[in-house]
DNA sequence: TAGTGGTCTAGACCACGTT
DNA sequence: ACGTGGTCTAGACCACTAT
């Protein structure tokens, strides 16, 4: 009856253990359906809210997900990420020839930009700070998502100094041929450095959703900042990424 | 008594909501103590299991963490995250000065490395792979833990080439000044150029026991794999970090 | 000792997907 | 129609922490 009685462990995580080490062992392979409630129920002679807590934990360790009315299967780890390669994508020839970033990231699938949205705001203190503007002061912020194959795999906010960019085609859904940094190049604030800072943690609620992510998924949250001749930051871009669906990469020299 | 009766929400969704909203806004700061079990089933009318759940929830999303007999605190986001600058980090200036990679990125604080263990083996396919060795070649492995102020935060396996390495310092437990990077450059094949993949997901059980993760807290895993002059792999090096622990950063030139 | 979270039971109704 | 996971109840005992 109770759960340090029988053995130092709680019931539900040898459940968990022994379903853990199924899919481990390849008993169980991706796609797969897992022995179900009732299933681990009989099994194991537990009730209801205890095969639940076993199969709970497998699920927020990301290894499975749930379908309702249809069972619990092995998660797919994982498709194909995609290789997203920090430093070369950045090169100046890529924008400069109005080739988008992200277009061969894409490869063959098929990559649609939606939830488009550009507006005009006063800086507060935290985007003021690492633009380098004095707080209320103009700046533009341009919020999209980025779906490959169907699946949401990033959503990203951009800020851009109003001093800059108003009035210009980086203030419209569509920035042209290049994308934002050939337009800033052609005002004379061209990118010549970034600074990716890289931190991962748990979606809330409200970005779960957005990107369809089940439970058991963090996301990766990277913050560009570009900065021009001179050192004046001409970007800010936060994006947040499905970890599942991307793997960052950098290559430098020693 | 039924969940969608009432409202479209689960009862523990909502509460989750509010508690969420709560933290969010300040009502509940760092550190503070959340309502507990008892205190959300007198103020929702609820049972334990669905108070549980909507702490649970938050717990999952690293926003608060249960101590036992003491209740569910708003979790310290962040206490101060290690920068882990990528690219000047392994500026040959660094190790080629005896320095260690790792003893300026922990500043003022303690870093201990534990939990060292070196041994050889012959190569399976994966190793064998990445580093460019025959299937079944010898390879030394390298494995330890870094403990930052008594807290868990990386564990680190390395993979060298046994035709390079055997003999020397590097399949010691301390490789001396300047470690690894700076024996291999003695050997002939110091580190030219490096990769770094960076993937993120949550941990396994022994993972979150090795690293004492709180649930809701995920792992990222940086691969770096080292190129000598002329593309031979002389070292790839497996790093899982505790998420909350780092941010990563790189800097590069358009 | 009193209160906390951790585990567990034995029921129940629901929405959903597959058959 | 049936089985699935999702939610919920009203109890219970335990180990642990704080007072």
């Amino acid at each position: 009856m109770d759960s340090a009685g029988g053995g130092r462990q709680a019931k539900y995580v040898r459940i968990a253990d022994e379903l853990r080490a199924g899919i481990q062992s390849g008993r169980y392979g991706p796609g797969d359906r897992l022995p179900g409630e009732n299933d681990l129920m009989a099994a194991h002679g537990v009730a209801r809210m205890t095969a639940r807590a076993a199969l709970g934990v497998l699920q927020h360790e990301g290894l499975a997900e749930a379908r309702k009315g249809a069972g619990v299967f092995v998660r797919g780890l994982w498709h194909s990420p995609t290789r997203r390669r920090g430093i070369q994508r950045l090169a100046q020839e890529r924008w400069g020839a109005g080739r988008s970033v992200w277009a061969d990231e894409a490869g063959e699938r098929e990559l649609v930009v939606d939830q488009v949205e550009v507006w005009e705001e006063a800086a507060g203190e935290p985007v003021a700070s690492v633009l380098g503007v004095a707080v209320g002061a103009a700046v533009w912020v341009r919020s999209r998502r980025f779906v490959l194959d169907g699946k949401p795999v990033m959503t990203a906010v951009s800020w851009l100094p109003g001093d800059i960019v108003a009035g210009t085609p980086v203030t419209e859904a569509d920035t042209g041929p290049g994308g934002t940094y050939a337009r800033l190049a052609e005002l004379g604030f061209g990118p010549v450095r970034f600074r990716e800072e890289i931190r991962s943690r748990m979606p809330s609620a409200e970005e779960a959703e957005r990107l369809r992510l089940g439970a058991g998924t963090p996301v990766v949250v990277v913050v560009r900042t570009a900065f021009a001749e001179g050192g004046r930051v001409v970007e800010v871009n936060e994006m947040t990424l499905d970890a599942g669906s991307y793997v960052l990469e950098y290559e430098f020299d020693a």
